[in-house]
This record gives C-alpha cells, sequence and structure tokens, in this order.
DNA sequence: GCCAACGTTGGC
DNA sequence: GCCAACGTTGGC
C-alpha cells in the first residue's frame, strides 16, 4: 500500500467539499509526472488532502476508491482521473510552515517540489505528520 | 500583488 | 532536437 498527497485549492474544491460530496473524481490533472502517480494509485491507498494558496496546510485524508481510468475532462485522452471519498480530517491541520521546519521532512515532495499537485509520501513521512496532527 | 520555479509551446 | 518565450502555479 502507497500514501499519496493531493492538493487543491480550497476556493476550489477544498476538503469540506469532498466531506460534503461523500466521494469525488480528482480530475483536471495535466502534468504527466502527476499523471503518473494518478495511475500508480490503488483502490484503498490513504491520500493526504492539502490546501494550497488560502490554507497552506494538510487538513484530511482521503482513500482511493477507484483507480485510474480516463480522465472526461480531457479532450485528448491522455490524463486520467481516479475517484476519492473522505476518511478523517485531521485532528488538527499540519501547516506547510510546520513540515518545512522539521529537518526530518525535508525530502518531502511537498517541500522539494512544491508545484507537484498529486505526490507519493513515504510511509515516514506520513507517520509524522499523523504524529503531528495529533499533537 | 509579486515573482521564482517549472512545464509547455513553437520557431528554428 | 534545442532552447527562448510564455503561461501557470503557488509560496511569500
Amino acid at each position: 500500500m502507497k500514501h499519496w498527497l493531493v492538493k487543491s485549492e480550497p476556493d476550489v474544491y477544498g476538503w469540506l467539499d469532498l466531506v460534503r460530496d461523500g466521494a469525488t473524481r480528482w480530475d483536471g490533472v495535466r502534468n504527466h509526472m502527476a499523471a503518473g502517480h494518478l495511475k500508480a494509485m490503488r483502490a484503498g491507498d490513504p491520500v493526504f488532502v492539502y490546501h494550497s494558496n488560502a490554507g497552506k496546510a494538510v487538513v484530511g485524508v482521503a482513500r482511493v476508491t477507484r483507480e485510474a481510468y480516463p480522465d472526461p475532462t480531457d479532450a485528448t485522452g491522455k490524463f486520467v482521473a481516479v475517484d476519492l471519498e473522505p476518511v478523517a480530517p485531521l485532528p488538527a491541520p499540519v501547516a506547510l510552515a510546520t513540515i518545512k521546519v522539521d529537518p526530518r521532512l525535508a525530502e518531502m515532495v511537498l517541500v522539494k517540489n512544491s508545484r507537484l499537485s498529486v505526490q507519493p509520501v513515504t510511509p515516514a513521512e506520513w507517520a509524522i505528520i499523523e504524529a503531528m496532527a495529533s499533537g
């Protein structure tokens, strides 16, 4: 089982929207590296939901419910989408600023390649962030 | 609002 | 196939 992180702008589609909807199609990804990560997702994989721009924090955990399939919003047929459902909000959001100052998280993709919208998260990184969220 | 980083596009 | 120009993302 692999761990992941997806980014979204809370003003556009945030954690609360996912909770309200109960499930969503994660589409619109138009970056090949990010698309590669979407294709590597397996049903049941846990996914951190990160709020970019307004927010800048990891706010919740979701789960992959449907593996990669052609993104209906992509006319070229090159890109894929997955389906996600919310699992639980983090007990407390973990801010990007908090992540950046922790030397154990210096290698996180979120820190090193902040523009990548779908990222792998190592088991160690996942555990550290969950611990931070629990205080 | 600015701008650095990055990916993509298009001329050659 | 290279690379300059451009657009977009996202932190600050």
